[in-house]
DNA sequence: TCCCTCATCTATACAGTGTCAAGTTGTTCC
DNA sequence: GGAACAACTTGACACTGTATAGATGAGGGA
């Protein structure tokens, strides 16, 4: 019999409450941000007591690495998406990924936070470390298959086995450059610059500029070119 | 009578318990990070009870604010010092302060996670939006003479009434590139890609491959080349 | 000299947090 | 049906930030 509280509570037991758990907390980051992130108060929205998801997730961090989760595979799913679509449509899949990046960030900010190291985490659970390592290699293949003038990257290892490889500095930069636009923006560090409506503007700006600034720093050849500059 | 709590207490008044406080809580974040920071272990450090605080913070966002302030200065010093290091020498400026932006950030991580949102602050506070208003002005002005071709920004009007210019986008892009690698990079997320005693390296490598990214996207010429790319 | 004022600090209390130990409930499996 | 076990509740603990009221000492005017 489900009472009023949800689909599968019917008593003592709850039914799913790892998922109850999980959307608990998505909700409360959207509405009060990771600032206002607590363990009791996703509880409470699930009709669970204050104990009860340590079962399921140990601790705080627990529950907060799987929000990460989360957030590494819609990175990655976007970004998949993405590609897809830049290639169908014949627009260029790195300046593509890296925006859907951007747009992923936006739609959940306090999911982005929480992958992000804005509160402690289990970094050694294997589903996250195999979820970063999923959206880290989308970066990595497109990133390598647009420095090799490639339509798509081709099937290949894993790219964590070859992330090591000498043009990775071309790959940090690529995602450095989309993060911390990203991150600036999230927080607010933009707004004494641009008006608060005029956030489609600089997205719009920041495709635009950063398929300029890909196609300069990242082409085939910029590798080679190695100027005598000191720091 | 000053006793063995440090110089300036002598009873019942600290004599200076602001900056026992900045110094309680610059050490606190140093041994246990932003997540483990904490008020009433700062007053205890300070030698003073948990409310003494309230009085010169108001609150923890208060002294979280303080310690902020110091962050944002600490940038701009840096940031000015490498320049007029970079001028003696014949260097590149904005290649210079992107890299002290960098070094700063990686000699106090604490400090630098605070200034950047990982918690609460008091965004109101008038000495925090003077600090942050000179740093991202050396920002502006650093960005704008490189791309003027100039040797170094010339004496104007103050960095926030001209930061609308038409060539902010650049700005932008060059905060965020130094913006997000260090913010990833002091986050451990690229621990799976170097090993942590290759700290150095990757910071020598930023330099190098930042003067070239920097010299092709940021080029006089880059605004004006307008390609009909879509996102 | 005394006393008054006032900023500074202490003591105490309160609501709220994460987490632990022990007990309760319901399911599942023999 | 009973046993074993996972799921959940209850109650407690130490800790947090903050509010309030009271104690302390420094400085200024008479």
């Amino acid at each position: 019999m489900a009472d009023k509280r949800g689909a599968g509570r019917d008593g003592y037991h709850h039914g799913d409450l790892r998922q109850a758990m999980i959307d608990a907390a998505e909700a409360v980051l959207a509405e009060r941000g990771v600032g206002g992130f607590t363990l009791r108060e996703c509880a409470r929205r699930a009709g669970v007591s204050a104990a009860a998801p340590a079962h399921h997730f140990g601790n705080l961090a627990g529950l907060l690495t799987a929000v990460a989760t989360l957030g590494f595979d819609g990175l990655s799913d976007a970004m998949d998406a993405a590609a897809a679509r830049a290639s169908a449509t014949g627009g260029c899949r790195l300046a593509a990924i890296c925006r859907a990046y951007l747009e992923t960030a936006l739609a959940r900010p306090g999911r982005f936070r929480v992958v992000f190291g804005r509160r402690e985490l289990d970094k050694e659970d294997p589903e996250m470390q195999r979820a970063g390592a999923r959206a880290f290699g989308i970066l990595v293949s497109e990133t390598r298959a647009h420095r090799a003038g490639l339509a798509a990257p081709p099937p290949g290892p894993l790219p964590s086995e070859t992330a090591k490889a000498p043009d990775f500095a071309e790959i940090l930069l690529a995602w450095s450059v989309t993060h911390g636009f990203t991150t600036l923006l999230i927080d607010g560090q933009f707004d004494f610059l641009v008006g608060e409506d005029s956030g489609e503007d600089l997205l719009a700006l920041f495709s635009q500029r950063l398929m300029h600034l890909l196609g300069a720093a990242l082409a085939p050849d910029a590798a080679l070119a190695n100027r005598g500059h000191d720091g």
